[in-house]
DNA sequence: CTATTAACTTAGTATGGGAGCT
DNA sequence: AGCTCCCATACTAAGTTAATAG
């Protein structure tokens, strides 16, 4: 791959990258105090450092000669136009004619029809957006005028039909139902496909937009009077709001964090706000508080649960997809759409991940209140339960969430929002992968310009310059800020802190090594050693120098200037697009080295693995080992070793088979050893199988293929690989996947590239 | 500017149901 | 028929980024 450079293999093969991140966390629990002063020290770093800088006035300047340098030479300045066409084309092909109304649907059901009102099969071709490569050679623009004028008229029909929506809608509520059971024939050849389509500009994400709103979390149930809590060892009736919170604690009871002291200390500090001031007075010390025959009470009910007749499960089950049916779905646009979460999250004790100074604090039950929901004006409004009101209502299209909450553990606002498989997620992703596209047809002067900011008299650039030389090499997320004592400490690229690495000018035979280890997202530990380029160490002994080891490591950068400058090098340049792309190539890459075409079927999938596996050990996607995983590996064995015999005895009959043949050598006979070789052949392959999938596992046991599957690797270059060897795609992804990627499965042929 | 907020993507883990085995 | 194990899914926390407020 031209675009790739080859700073994989190190991570790939550096066993050592995982250690327990679990164990370690302790090393970190000393942070906390240390770095308070940080923002201090922040300041404090930059007036030391002023006198690397020379007047911040001649930031400007510095930037505009950038910019003319970078298009003076005839060759880049082809690169960029090319690029710029490619933008155009893309964004041509992408824009949905914004008269181009969904309003109000007609018929959601009856997708024939939608499908004529939106690609009527003449334009259908021109409509159909493929990969650059075709767009370079077609004349986009005109394409999309042309489409603008058909669509026009198209509009006017919608909306003349908009007018009376409200029966409409009445009207196609039957019809969902009746079509749900319908679905399951009619809806393969249905579907909808939303990438032959237009796209909105102008930040508009939809017409039309109606749904039921949110599911609540079920009420509080209260104990059973036999179910007592016990304080200082004697039984203590709870109010009921006590009640309920103290059953949330209960329910924990076994996991580690109910022994954690913060966790425990902010339990206590909440749920004292939830009781009766003689509670108050009377429960002062969680740690005379007896929760015991709560949480047996509670395991006992999920045993019930799992004991109950399959006419009882089934009851359940109905009753859930009765549910789904009337809250999982919307209508936007014309078309059905699935919906990711609807259901509110139910009140709970936050389990923040890492040391998280919330842990153990009361999440809130979540009321209609509180709840804004967002759909169209000319749509039939959710109704709050009887008796409550929603926060607001309101009609924003600019926006794609139907229902929105303020929690109050951070006070982060939650979204209702639309599965992966909807239009406008797939939309997203798809102009993601575009993204990282085209940051393949520069990353090379990109790159170019990075090496020769190391250089820079100025000191933010050069500290730019490392942190992009490690976004991009290293496939470290952006690192914003984040406020002391609301979170765990945890960092990024830009965040990095001195004490997070450590710099050895030689080492393991290696020149200019660079020890990584500090806790990013969800406090997994990245630990990691790379050799660097001599002027990247060089520089960061100059970062390093002279502070403290809880000092930012960058500190002239944060994200907002990474960005920023990002965006002037490419359009829609932002650090994780580095992520996506570099995820992306080494999958693409790793796929031609690995596929080896004489393989089988589960080989080849093996590869894929390997290929994918190589990616989330980039990214850095760890999980926790399974609990089981020793004993599912042992399992394993004993399959493998039980189908060896099996084969070894198969051979055998094989052998006798065939000197009976030769001996008697009738047709009888030779039909036998005709058997016995197939069988052989049989338990061979499922042998191979068994093996294969031995060491796939073993490979993955703290690895997580799933993340970058999901969010990093362009599904056309899977798809391509699967068309290219003749590998169903349901053997590379599930259901889900397939209804999230329909897009990608449609549209990539097996020369996909990347 | 800096800080905050809003919106949206990315993340690992818990759990529950169903496939495959005994 | 019951059991085990494994995967898919649900869940929701924790990031990124751009917009907005101060």
């Amino acid at each position: 791959m031209t675009g790739d450079h080859s700073h994989n293999d190190s991570q790939i093969n550096s066993g050592s990258k995982y250690g327990d991140s679990h164990k370690h966390k302790d090393k970190y629990k000393e942070r906390e105090h240390k770095h308070k002063d940080h923002k201090k020290d922040k300041e404090r770093e930059k007036s030391k450092y002023s006198n690397s800088e020379h007047k911040d006035s001649s930031d400007k300047k510095h930037r505009e000669k950038e910019k003319h340098k970078d298009g003076s030479s005839d060759k880049q300045k082809d690169k960029y136009k090319e690029k710029r066409k490619e933008e155009r084309a893309f964004d041509g092909a992408l824009i949905r004619g914004r008269e181009n109304g969904f309003a109000s649907p007609p018929h959601i059901k009856s997708e024939p029809e939608n499908e004529e009102l939106y690609h009527s099969p003449k334009h259908k071709k021109s409509l159909k957006r493929e990969h650059d490569d075709d767009d370079e050679f077609k004349p986009k623009k005109i394409k999309t005028e042309n489409d603008k004028g058909e669509k026009k008229v198209k509009k006017r029909r919608q909306e003349e039909e908009d007018i009376k929506p409200k029966k409409k809608t009445k009207d196609k509520k039957g019809e969902v139902r009746a079509d749900g059971k319908k679905k399951a024939k009619k809806e393969p050849e249905e579907k909808w496909k939303w990438w032959e389509e237009e796209r909105y500009t102008d930040g508009v994400k939809w017409k039309f937009l109606e749904h039921k709103g949110p599911v609540f979390a079920p009420p509080y149930e209260p104990l059973p009077s036999n179910v007592k809590f016990y304080y200082d060892g004697r039984p203590m009736k709870l109010s009921l709001e006590a009640e309920e919170v103290a059953t949330f604690f209960a329910k924990m009871l076994d996991h580690e964090y109910t022994t954690k002291d913060v966790f425990r200390k902010n339990f206590f500090k909440d749920w004292r706000k939830e009781m009766t001031s003689e509670e108050k007075a009377k429960i002062t010390d969680l740690n005379k508080c007896d929760f015991s025959e709560m949480n047996e009470y509670f395991k006992a009910q999920s045993e019930a649960r799992k004991a109950m007749t399959k006419q009882e499960k089934q009851k359940i089950k109905e009753e859930n997809e009765r549910l789904l049916l009337e809250y999982g779905y919307c209508v936007m646009d014309n078309h059905r759409e699935r919906i990711a979460n609807f259901r509110i999250e139910p009140p709970g004790l936050f389990r923040g991940r890492g040391d998280h100074p919330k842990m153990g604090m009361l999440k809130r039950r979540i009321r209609p209140e509180d709840i804004i929901v967002n759909c169209s004006k000319d749509s039939e409004h959710p109704k709050p339960p009887p008796g409550t009101k929603w926060k607001e209502v309101r009609h924003d299209n600019k926006v794609t969430w139907l229902v929105s909450w303020t929690e109050n553990i951070q006070g982060a606002i939650k979204y209702i929002m639309l599965n992966p498989s909807s239009r406008i997620k797939g939309e997203k992703d798809w102009q993601k992968y575009e993204t990282a596209r085209r940051l393949k047809k520069c990353v090379d002067s990109l790159r170019a310009q990075y090496r020769e900011d190391w250089k820079s008299k100025e000191m933010r650039i050069r500290q730019r310059a490392v942190a992009l030389y490690f976004i991009d090499k290293l496939a470290l997320r952006a690192g914003n800020e984040k406020e002391e004592g609301e979170t765990a400490d945890t960092v990024g690229c830009c965040s990095l802190r001195v004490e997070h690495l450590n710099l050895y000018p030689e080492k393991d035979g290696q020149e200019y090594v660079v020890e990584f280890d500090f806790l990013g997202k969800d406090s997994i530990r990245y630990y990691n050693k790379v050799p660097v380029e001599k002027r990247v160490f060089k520089n960061l002994q100059l970062f390093m120098e002279n502070k403290q080891p809880e000092d930012d490591l960058f500190d002239r950068l944060n994200t907002t200037i990474l960005n920023k400058h990002l965006q002037e090098l490419m359009d829609g340049l932002t650090a994780k697009v580095f992520r996506t792309y570099n995820a992306s190539i080494t999958l693409q890459q790793q796929l031609k080295e690995l596929t080896s075409a004489e393989e089988n079927v589960s080989a080849k999938i093996l590869s894929y693995n390997r290929a994918n596996r190589a990616v989330a050990i980039l990214c850095n996607h760890q999980r926790a080992p399974p609990k089981t995983f020793e004993k599912s590996m042992q399992n394993l064995q004993t399959k493998i070793d039980a189908k060896k015999e099996q084969l070894a005895d198969a051979k055998r009959e094989l052998k006798s088979a065939k000197a009976d043949a030769k001996v008697r050598r009738d047709e009888k006979s030779k039909k036998a050893v005709e058997t016995k070789k197939k069988a052989v052949q049989r338990i061979e392959e499922q042998l191979m199988k068994l093996e294969v999938q031995a060491t796939d596992r073993e490979e993955n046991k703290q690895i997580a293929l799933g993340t970058s599957k999901l969010n990093y690797l362009d599904p056309r270059i899977s798809v391509a690989w699967c068309k290219k060897w003749g590998i169903p795609v349901e053997k590379i992804y599930n259901k889900t996947q397939r209804e999230k990627f329909a897009w990608a499965i449609d549209m990539a042929d097996e020369d996909f590239e990347f």
